[in-house]
DNA sequence: GCATCACTATACCCTAATGGGTAGTGGTTG
DNA sequence: CAACCACTACCCATTAGGGTATAGTGATGC
């Protein structure tokens, strides 16, 4: 399995819902004799399937996609058995999706706002099996680490189910349980289980923590 | 000023801070003959000199850009006196963003994940002065029309008073009536009669409304 | 095939928290 | 003085949150 040799090129597939972003990526690459594009695709599914299709040494995946976020993407390409580097590759420097793709399996965590030669000469490390994180969020991950011992469960949005999801969005909204029942066309006990789960798993005290913590996180999407 | 005629190719300058993207962009518009890329600029203070210099006919910027962002750069330029077109072109869809953007002079809106042929099109309709939104924003847009008439009261924190403000943030903060109280060092009932109070004056119906609108409104400060 | 687990959904019970109403006190200010 | 604000008190109906239990479904594992 071992690619990165002196003579084959290091075969990468590229994941990323823009498709100028995607022409600038395999620009850059074209021009490098040792990296490879060896597909591209413009959603997750896609992605996952041309990732068995093509075992690529690496994966450059984004983190932010419409649908199949890029975390679960991530989570379903390891699931999958895929064993070679992905590496997400995102504008996001939130310390949450940090964090979160470190600890889904990503072999590296680049910004999409580099230098080009910079970032094939990152490429070329993780080519080599290292690990990469871009420089400007070293710090942030620092601190990440830090923050973990202090406290033991940080709140995680992948932590929830689906549908749990669902409820801290509508609760997001300001809706009660009842209106959310209505909504979702479920009875309010079983909102009330939902959101009873949601807190616990989030650590939180109150919906309305809860709705602060989803509305700075940003999980309206 | 009109070089949108048959035989000069329009001209554009792009404003981004990512790289690649500008290679994309670049690779892209080296294709068609009637749209050529006069400048690129990977900061916005650099881009605001180019645009003095080369006065393009059309301007692709960022809104998501470090230090300066988008709106503060498309103010800068058109106080500069710049008169071509200004499209916007970015990953957020964020109503309050495109709705800015077109407040403040954007002759167009595109989105980054747009398809290559189609962006090139929506480029040649701005040259020919038409204005361009990316058609995943439209009903976006008609939503802020609207909400813009229906919503005659929209709630504002003037209308409070200092205390009002003060029981608001810890609102926000996710705090229970009690220990607000505690925190502020009064009784539970006093506040309990505060948020009454808020609650009616910003036309809410619960304290996670308030909590969560306090939140978008950046009310901690 | 069967056992098991996770998720969703429902029900019932109970306590605490919330929101609204009315009412009153003391202080400040126009 | 009247108006407003901050604070307190009491009552009441609704909402919220936690506990326990039951049940169907789909996925996973042996």
């Amino acid at each position: 399995m071992n690619r990165t040799d002196h003579d084959t090129p290091a075969t990468i597939l590229l994941i990323d819902d823009h498709p100028l972003l995607r022409r600038g990526v395999a620009q850059l690459l074209e021009l490098e004799d040792d990296l490879e594009l060896a597909g591209e695709a413009g959603e997750p599914e896609v992605g996952i399937r041309l990732a068995s299709e093509l075992d690529p040494d690496m994966i450059l995946l984004d983190l932010n996609m419409p649908g199949m976020d890029g975390i679960a993407t991530l989570k379903a390409l390891r699931e999958q058995g895929y064993a070679g580097r992905i590496v997400m590759f995102t504008v996001s420097d939130h310390e949450e999706d940090v964090v979160a793709a470190l600890r889904n399996g990503a072999d590296g965590y680049l910004l999409k706002d580099m230098d080009p030669d910079e970032m094939v000469r990152q490429l070329r490390q993780v080519a080599l099996g290292r690990m990469v994180i871009s420089e400007s969020l070293t710090a942030l991950l620092a601190e990440a680490l830090r923050s973990q011992r202090n406290q033991p469960a940080a709140p995680d949005i992948h932590s929830l189910t689906q549908r749990e999801r669902e409820i801290l969005c509508e609760l997001a909204a300001g809706l009660s349980n009842k209106l959310i029942a209505r909504k979702l066309d479920i009875t309010e006990g079983t909102v009330k289980v939902h959101v009873k789960h949601l807190l616990k798993k989030l650590n939180l005290r109150s919906r309305v923590e809860a709705a602060v913590w989803a509305v700075q996180a940003g999980v309206d999407k």
